[in-house]
RNA sequence: GGGGAUGUGGUGGAACUGGUAGACACGCUUGGCUUAGAACCAAGUGCCGAAAGGUGUGGGGGUUCGACUCCCUCCAUCCCUACCA
């Protein structure tokens, strides 16, 4: 009973049930099948899926098809990212429970995600604000901690004084809280951390072994930023000392100021009977400035009364307090070189402090490494050279040292909010107390129907546990929820392990796909949690993603889709007017997955158009099941040739290149090439037999982007149930792939002048001879005298006069 | 400021290893079908030029017989920048 028109929403539904009653891709393990965990970033539930998400979900769910139909033991789940701010806001706005706003986003997302077919074994579906989910996340904190890989330090958080909550950096506006419009203080509480620095080293040198895209390796790289440079203490006047780090020692004949940052324990030691001093680091602590706006901010200094002797020079030099200076990276103390660092140089400008060149070149200021000019015995060196010896000489003098330096910080897991996941802590006396398993999960207190959640510090029912016990009030960074959810897939259903012997196999994740805005953090965090699980003993491994693919942004009309801007576009829209495949096949057909997407609510009618096009030449024919005839003409040969061509671009594009808009373009192409003579009603056995071939493969090699109408169109066009269909991949043969004569391209002077059809075997003479008879060759080459003859075999030909 | 990308017709993109620039689509134009429209089918379509031909991959320079592709330099746009996820 086939239906007469493309009618997508009811061949989709009728698939999609036929799945699910199959339970088709339920993933097990399996001992004869090579495992495959394909795995796509999992969303934030907030309510709707944006183009994004349908891109990235797309991408992941062909690469999955593909693979079982290659047949490996695919493995794709699905969950929700479940805590954070949004959630938080909403609750607050609408006095509604977050939880429950949560899990009505969460279900309608799910129902949107079956709607596009995509083939996740919901089985194993995770949510990161269940406790069977964060139960394991506080246990695996308490476990971090016997491994020493916790600690407890103060730092600055933005404070809204009016709504008395914390403020993430994206809700200060202007150095204003975004809902009350108060000021923003910057105040200084206890927080939990952990030590990713302790994995430096290891996060680095292992980047090198990852199957992931240069650009995120160079990233990552750059962002832990290890560095050689120098510790070098200079002597204040009254016998303490102050301890700069530089990477270029080789300009210390340079330094005309020393700089300390607002935040060092020295600037707030003299701020404390100076209210000159005091007001200007109130000043440049007026918000916690996010590292672009720091460097954007003008320079500000203030002069103290401090000195310090220069260590190899007889001069004293100013200590300086500089907004500039960062606390957190080296010593929180500067050497002051304006000649050669351009930062420096526009501080010295602007505060009439000598400027000294001791680098040879052309103008200042110059970071450019050279010969050593007015240093003393270090004169003449190059810089490299004198970096050397005058480490040499610091360690010598026990006045400083060469050091290895990171960028990176630790990671600061605290977080003053309602929705997350609460840190399993409780205080005796203010002395912390690591809950373990039995007395997990924490879980959040519940909100009575119309009421706002409340910070947890403001919550004494939650907090206070009596008799000089408390419980910590702040919940984890949502980043912590995201670092291990890749492998809680593998125990999904184990509520008496985080982890189980089922991790072991899937683990690690063999393709990871997702957004290149999570490029540094998000996949930084997994990697240092993959590393630090392996030390407690929970998965094996040193890695969790083998191998990376990060995709492109959708854009609107040149920029990226946002609320703010006004131009999001609702996929839904879409789904309801042209079904699911045919906004996969557009997601696929439009660009490649790494680059950014432009959408066009014209362009997908293309797509559209083409499905068409595909159900109005199968739906009416059956499967061709004669044998098979003994001779073919050219033209058949032709297209037998053309298929199979196809067939092996195409299982290229997947396998190798993930490039799937050239794939859909080869199938396109492939069905152009089909004679009508072919497909009319005096189509002869030869025919017939080479437009099933073209049918069965375009079928096959559709399946993975388009899945509804290809397996529907399958079961009609086979008269079967299909039930091999998604687990194989057709061969091409070679034989059928060679031929027996090309086009060669004849050039004089690289310009193309002609171009000849040639037999394969043909010799270069006669090649030549051949190309220098053509008509419009001959008139170029005029009967010049041809100084050079370049022939690149079976392609062109060219000469040069 | 630092780090990472991207730039090819009116539009999305192709050219995989330095070897025919513009595949495949969208749009547009013309024609067919139709009372008309939609849908569908056919042909054409980088730019200049009547044509011959010239020219063309963000701008400028270089290497090469030959450059979208490699090198230098400049410009524009986007992503990340540690409490958005």
């Amino acid at each position: 009973m086939s239906l007469k028109e493309y009618n997508p929403e009811k061949i989709e539904n009728l698939i999609q049930e036929s799945w699910k009653q199959n339970n088709s891709y339920e993933a097990v393990i399996s001992k004869t099948k090579e495992k495959f965990y394909c795995l796509s970033m999992f969303p934030y539930p907030s309510g709707k899926l944006h183009m994004g998400h349908v891109r990235n979900y797309t991408i992941g769910d062909v690469i999955s098809r593909f693979k079982r139909m290659q047949g490996f033991n695919v493995l794709q789940p699905m969950g929700w990212d479940a805590f954070g701010l949004p959630a938080e806001n909403a609750a607050i706005q609408n006095k509604v429970d977050p939880q429950s706003w949560t899990e009505q986003n969460i279900e309608s997302m799910k129902l949107q995600l079956e709607r596009l077919g995509f083939s996740y074994d919901w089985s194993k579906e995770v949510k990161t604000c269940d406790p069977n989910y964060f139960k394991w996340e506080q246990e695996i904190f308490t476990k971090l901690q016997q491994k020493g890989l916790v600690y407890r330090k103060k730092s600055l958080v933005n404070w809204d004084p009016v709504d008395e909550t914390v403020l993430a950096n994206e809700q200060v506006i202007d150095g204003k809280g975004w809902r009350s419009g108060a000021t923003v203080e910057l105040k200084e509480i206890d927080q939990w951390f952990l030590k990713i620095t302790d994995y430096a080293d290891e996060l680095l040198s292992s980047i090198e072994n990852l199957d992931w895209p240069d650009n995120v390796k160079s990233m990552q790289k750059n962002w832990i930023g290890k560095s050689f440079g120098s510790e070098i203490k200079f002597k204040l006047l009254n016998n303490k000392e102050l301890c700069a780090f530089t990477t270029r020692i080789d300009t210390i004949y340079g330094v005309t100021f020393i700089a300390i940052s607002p935040n060092h324990p020295i600037a707030q030691n003299l701020a404390t009977d100076n209210p000159e001093i005091d007001e200007f680091i109130k000043q440049c602590n007026s918000t916690k400035m996010a590292e672009a706006d720091m460097a954007k901010a003008e320079k500000l200094g203030l002069k103290t009364s401090l000195k310090v002797r220069h260590p190899f020079a007889d001069i004293n030099l100013d200590v300086w307090i500089a907004n500039y200076v960062l606390m957190d990276y080296g010593t929180g103390v500067i050497m002051g070189v304006p000649a050669h660092d351009e930062r420096d140089y526009e501080f010295a400008k602007k505060y009439n402090i000598e400027i000294k060149q001791v680098v040879e070149s052309d103008e200042l200021p110059s970071t450019n490494k050279g010969i050593l000019i007015d240093s003393d015995i270090f004169t003449g060196q190059e810089s490299n050279e004198a970096i050397k010896n005058i480490n040499n000489y610091l360690e010598k003098n026990n006045i400083g040292k060469g050091i290895e330096n990171f960028r990176l910080r630790d990671w600061g897991v605290s977080r003053q909010r309602f929705w997350g996941c609460p840190i399993p802590v409780v205080y005796d006396n203010g002395k912390p107390i690591f809950l373990e398993n039995k007395d997990l999960p924490v879980e959040l207190p519940k909100i009575k129907d119309g009421e706002s959640p409340r910070p947890l510090s403001q919550n004494k029912d939650f907090f206070d546990l009596g008799s000089g016990k408390t419980r910590e009030v702040d919940t984890f960074d949502t980043f912590v929820d995201s670092s291990w959810y890749y492998a809680r897939f593998t125990a999904a259903d184990n509520n008496k392990k985080a982890l189980d012997e089922n991790s072991n196999y899937w683990l690690p994740v063999d393709l990871y796909i997702g957004g290149i805005e999570h490029a540094i953090l998000h996949l930084l965090y997994s990697r240092f949690f993959h590393k630090a699980m392996r030390d407690i003993g929970l998965v094996d491994g040193d890695e969790p993603f083998k191998k990376l693919l990060t995709q492109g942004m959708v854009l609107k009309d040149g920029f990226k889709m946002s609320k703010s801007k006004g131009n999001t576009v609702d996929p839904q829209k879409f789904i309801d007017k042209y079904g699911a495949d045919t906004i996969r096949l557009y997601m696929m057909f439009t660009s490649p997955p790494e680059q950014s997407l432009e959408w066009s609510d014209t362009a997908i009618e293309g797509s559209y158009r083409f499905l068409k096009r595909i159900w109005a030449l199968i739906s009416d024919r059956k499967v061709y099941s004669k044998e098979s005839p003994n001779n073919f003409t050219k033209v058949e040969l032709k297209l037998r040739q053309k298929s199979h061509q196809t067939l092996k671009k195409v299982t290229n594009d997947y396998a190798q290149r993930n490039s799937f808009n050239t794939a859909v373009a080869s199938i396109m192409e492939l069905l152009n090439a089909i004679p009508d003579s072919f497909k009319s009603n005096q189509a002869t056995e030869a025919e017939l037999f080479c437009l099933d071939e073209v049918i069965q493969f375009t079928l096959k090699m559709l399946s993975p982007i388009t899945p509804h109408i290809s397996l529907y169109l399958w079961k009609e066009y086979t008269d079967s149930d299909g039930h091999d269909f998604e687990n194989s991949w057709p061969k091409y043969n070679e034989d059928l792939l060679k031929v027996e004569d090309f086009q060669l391209i004849i050039q004089v002077n690289g310009k193309v002048r002609g171009k000849e059809h040639i037999s394969i075997d043909t010799e270069q003479t006669e090649i030549e001879r051949l190309s220098k008879e053509n008509e419009n060759v001959k008139k170029v080459l005029a009967n010049q005298p041809i100084k050079k003859v370049i022939y690149v075999k079976e392609k062109l030909i060219n000469f040069v006069i």
